[in-house]
DNA sequence: CCGTCGCTGGAATGTCGTTCCATGAACGAG
DNA sequence: CTCGTTCATGGAACGACATTCCAGCGACGG
């Protein structure tokens, strides 16, 4: 599968190496959307044909987890360098990472999904987790705070970076504080009756600094984490809680 | 575009209708998975050909939402029976919904970033956010809050259904814990020196209960929001937190 | 000088979403 | 009863895609 005599790099000077081609694609990425990506467009670009990509790259979704784990690594590994605010810096290294590709959100789920060994979810939880345990927290909620922090990054970010898209298609000039103010217009339309909620929260008006509202969710979760006092007993008011809530029917998997 | 003359439903006896279309789609996706639903398969199963659908959906990506929005609307108004534990009512309706059609996960974020103003979208964050205001916490913290939750519960939830689905494929006896024993054998692979937190948490085991392990990230969750004494104070420290952190380069678009 | 092997790129294959069109079934008008 | 119109059907055709195949290239070891 993949080439085996890697030995000496510079057997050659200007050949098509898996680098390149991963540098291609997320340049592609970022120019034509998800759906610029295709053999055809990549050989064009690399002025070859779909044929020697594939001596370098097994297939499309290898490709496009090479081109994640490119992106996703240099993020975590460039804003590690303040001392203090370590989630915050974590949260928006993935955040910006997000903004600046935004096919990466799709991409880290199917990721965490079909993958959830491999190296891209690892490395974020890593780096997320780390932030957690160096929380006043007990290490019994670590993987919880965790799972928590890395998705709620995860899907905010991809919310954020596709309001922004959608933003740029509302008109040259209208940037993210005019796509909030649509959407709470387009809530506000809403039937009282069936989405009382949400009106009330238009009403009250979006917060329209994308990177404030996205630290604010980073801070709720982490008060959850630090502010409540006994950890273990939470989770065993858990698991009554989830067998209570279980009754009757359908033996899932989890009435162990 | 939409057949306008739908006034008596009557006519005929065994017509196409597009319920019928999403009744299989909704079928084909659950036994062959996202990639088993086709207009081929589909008109197969159907008996008829792939242009009669088109005649009901204007393609496959509004098949897609409309099985989407099916999906969601029952798994949301099902489970809002019982008065207390509002929020894992709701949590766990969309967990279980998201176990059953493993499908929905992907299909759930990508209806959340091309069509954030979508019903299925509004549906969940009201279903969410009407409990989030039940709790007691400021309304300021609600958007927030629900946005928290409601990343959490489809992050964790599409997990959840991606960990059974990889379970499986490890023997047909094999259930979830099986599964998290092999992650956490995985885990302990790892470098020490770059992966202390995941060989950390792999040490301690993984919670092999899916739905407590779920909910205890709900409650976790829920404990950041009432637990904290002053939200808007919160939200002002977040944006003195977000102008620090982005010190000396690239103008982005916050920095207003 | 020649054969081999890593590597290339263009052609070919099969499947997909989608469009087109010839046909049929119901129904109101004459 | 008959005919034209409308709604609806389904099979065939089209273009784009990922992937595979294969005939060749160039450099290096013999």
């Amino acid at each position: 599968m993949t080439p085996q005599t890697r030995k000496k790099p510079e057997r050659r000077t200007s050949p098509l190496s898996r680098e390149r081609i991963v540098d291609a694609a997320i340049g592609l990425l970022d120019t034509a959307g998800e759906s610029g990506l295709t053999f055809r467009s990549l050989s064009e670009r690399l002025a070859t044909g779909p044929g020697a990509i594939y001596w370098h790259v097994a297939g499309k979704s290898e490709l496009l987890a090479a081109a994640t784990d490119r992106v996703v690594t240099i993020a975590l590994t460039e804003g590690t360098a303040g001392p203090p605010g370590g989630i915050h810096d974590v949260a928006l290294g993935l955040f910006d990472a997000i903004e600046e590709h935004p096919w990466l959100a799709p991409q880290l789920t199917t990721q965490l999904s079909h993958n959830p060994t491999g190296p891209v979810t690892t490395r974020i939880f890593e780096a997320t987790g780390r932030q957690v345990s160096a929380l006043d927290a007990p290490a019994s909620s670590w993987f919880t705070a965790t799972s928590a922090l890395m998705h709620y990054i995860l899907g905010a970010a991809g919310q954020n970076a596709a309001n922004l898209a959608l933003a740029r298609d509302l008109g040259p000039e209208a940037d993210r504080s005019a796509y909030m103010d649509t959407v709470a217009g387009a809530w506000k339309q809403l039937s009282p009756e069936d989405y009382p909620f949400t009106r009330a929260v238009a009403d009250q008006g979006l917060e329209h600094d994308d990177r404030v509202q996205f630290l604010a969710g980073i801070d709720l979760i982490v008060a959850g984490v630090t502010a409540r006092p006994p950890a273990a007993q939470q989770l065993r008011e858990g698991r009554a809680r989830a067998a209570e809530a279980e009754p009757p029917a359908s033996g899932r998997t989890s009435p162990r």
